[in-house]
DNA sequence: AAAAACAGGTTTACGACATAGACTGGTTTA
DNA sequence: TAAACCAGTCTATGTCGTAAACCTGTTTTT
C-alpha cells in the first residue's frame, strides 16, 4: 500500500487536534457522555473542554443537550451522524498511514531524481 | 483493545502536525530526499517546508546535509535514528487508536455514572 | 440570613505555531 | 546588464489551543 500525501494533507484538523481526538474517539465508543465524565476521562481543564466541545458542536460533529441532574446543570454530549462519518473517514486515513509505513522492506537507497 | 486517553494526550506534536507528518512518513519510507523532492511530494510551499525541516532538525529527528549538485545548492534530508524511533512510537499510538475504535459492538447505552 | 465555599460551565487573554510571501545569493538567458 | 530563474531562508500575519478568571446558581457554614 502506497503512502498518499494528499490524504495526510487533508486530515480533518478539527478531529486531528489531540484534545478533540480524545473527545471524538471517546464519544465514538460511548454513545453519550456528560461534561464531567469527559473531563475526567480526557484530563482536560474545564475551559479547554468547553471550548473544544463548542467547536465540535459548531461543526455539527457533536450534539450538546443541556438539562439538569436534580438542581445542578448537566451537559450531555453525543456524536452526530456527521460526526461519526467524519471520524470514520479520519480513522481510515490513519489506518492507511499505519499500513503504508508498516514494513520497511522497500526503502529505495536514494531520492528519486527530481522531475525536469 | 481499550482506548487509552493518555496515549492520545501525549501524541508527539512535532510529528502530529500534518505537514511534518507527511515529511517524516516520507523520509521513513525513503531513506533520503532532497528539498525539491519533498516540496513536490508534500505540496508545501518552500517557506513552509523550510521551517518544518528546521524544526525537525532542531529536535534531532532529521539530519540535513547541504551540498551542491553542480553549482546549485542541494539540501539532503534523512531521518535520524531518534527520528525513526519517534515515528515508530507515534505510529504505534495511531495503530492503537485505530484498533480500539475498530468495531462498535460494545457501545454502552449510556454514560457511566460520574465518580463520587 | 449573610457569608463563604462549591458545582458546572463559559469567556477571554496569552503564547505558540503554521503558513505563505518577501528576501537573499548565485546562474543562465536575452 | 537586465530579466527571469533556481534553491532556499527569514519574517509578518492570523489562527488556534490553553488555562486562568469569571459567572450563575446551590449548598454549607457561622
Amino acid at each position: 500500500m502506497k503512502l498518499q500525501m494528499h490524504q495526510l494533507a487533508s486530515l480533518d484538523r478539527l478531529i486531528h487536534e489531540p484534545a478533540r481526538l480524545m473527545i471524538v474517539a471517546l464519544l465514538y465508543t460511548v454513545e453519550s457522555a456528560d461534561f464531567l465524565f469527559l473531563q475526567r476521562e480526557t484530563g482536560l481543564s474545564k475551559g479547554n473542554l468547553s471550548v473544544h466541545l463548542a467547536k465540535l458542536e459548531q461543526a455539527g460533529y457533536v450534539q450538546i443537550e443541556k438539562t439538569y441532574r436534580g438542581k445542578l446543570p448537566l451537559t450531555l454530549c453525543s456524536l452526530t451522524e456527521t460526526g461519526r462519518e467524519a471520524f470514520q473517514h479520519y480513522r481510515r486515513s490513519l489506518h492507511h498511514l499505519v499500513a503504508a509505513t508498516g514494513d520497511d522492506n522497500e526503502r529505495p537507497a536514494m531520492t528519486p531524481a527530481p522531475a525536469g
